[in-house]
DNA sequence: TAGTGGTCTAGACCACTGA
DNA sequence: CAGTGGTCTAGACCACTAA
């Protein structure tokens, strides 16, 4: 009898009612002798559903069956080139534009930094077995490490350069969608009235601004977790 | 010495490039007896590393770094009550649809269950205070209660029932966006040409599909995480 | 064939909760 | 004070990989 096994049959009790949804589950030993196991694997099975949400563990007291089961899933952003990779399909990359400059209001509030401090923008394209994939238009702060000012980006697209050199404690996502007219869509070279998918990712070291990072995808993007 | 600190010592370690990215980690023996733990306790920790996605295990192989760290972070997708409650709007809701009938190919395909069989539709919209935030479109199995047929769904919206009722195991969710143009559009009272912006999510308890919904929200839609 | 990670077992101790 | 979940231990077996 594995934790599997026993994590399915739990799963099958709850889905028919047999304990009620915010009602106590038996405890981990009586379940044990129930099926004929060691504590510890029914431990595990429960540890699982708990991470799953289905079940709540109250340390020292009991544990039940979660009342409202989802309090808002999870979604999960990969880097590109892993996505790109892990679907088969082939990645390539090309840097449109390297640049830097004194920071605008826009970029320092898009940044999080000064107004005039130097910063490093960089636009590049992440292709798909040569099908435009990805729009990547990034602020980066040059004081994360000395030296930021001599990256060239020309081979390796900024992702691989940071989350080598710059490991951050705080990152803000946001989704949304907009329609491709300006700038960005025509350098996906997609038609101006189609909707492009954008993803912005921010990450901070501590109170440090590190990178922003603007995504724009063709309308056809999927972004998609399972858990 | 807890699997709390062997995670973080294995953690220090790798931070502090002991053991190289890609390369291979001492075996969960050899660490036992390193860190003077049972091999249990080192075998923990290394699963929760894994997890976190700091480390890769090959079966009956070896553990090693992982070469590209994933940060790819995780998103949270709130029920739409509670989300617009949080906001300080004022939350309400409309019926517009509510039908038994037996699946088209389509709806088979996209709830998981054989074509013909009966399954319940639902169409409605969440609005924040009066202006239309959400239009839901939902499919449901009527076999995970006995009493789904008899539901009404004309005061509170199907998903505060399913949550009462229906625990799942398993979801997937898909982010995506497209024109207007479509019925779903109007319903939004947007302009056609406008993008929206579509979640979809999908439920399962064990193999069993419990529901499938689609909400859509007016291109100005964010949806945000931080952490 | 030696070594690996995955898993289960039976037993134990802990710090705490709730009656 | 009885019972709980959290955790650790020492040992075992398995199915597999790589030399």
């Amino acid at each position: 009898m594995t934790f599997r096994a026993i994590n399915e049959e739990i799963t099958q009790c709850i889905g028919d009612r047999m304990w009620e949804p915010g009602g106590l589950i038996p405890s981990e030993r009586a379940l044990a002798v129930e099926f004929g196991v060691a504590r510890g694997t029914v431990n595990r099975a429960l540890q699982e559903l708990a991470r799953a949400g289905l079940v709540e563990r109250k340390r020292r007291t009991c544990t039940r069956v979660v009342l409202h089961p989802v309090r808002g899933a999870r979604i999960a952003i990969p880097l590109v080139a892993q996505e790109i990779a892990a679907s088969g399909a082939t990645y390539r990359y090309r840097l449109l534009l390297r640049a830097e400059r004194a920071a605008s209001a826009c970029d320092a509030d898009r940044l999080g930094i000064e107004p005039g401090a130097t910063l490093l923008h960089v636009r590049c394209l992440h292709y798909s077995d040569d099908r435009r994939y990805q729009l990547e238009d990034r602020l980066i702060n040059p004081a994360i490490a000395s030296d930021t000012l001599q990256e060239s980006f020309e081979k390796e697209g900024p992702n691989e350069w940071l989350v080598a050199v710059a490991p951050f404690s705080r990152a803000e996502f946001t989704l949304s969608c907009r329609l491709a007219k300006r700038r960005g869509g025509t350098l996906l070279e997609i038609d101006p009235k189609a909707p492009v998918f954008i993803g912005e990712r921010r990450t901070w070291l501590l109170a440090r601004p590190i990178t922003a990072v603007r995504m724009l995808h063709p309308h056809t993007h999927r972004l998609m977790t399972t858990l």
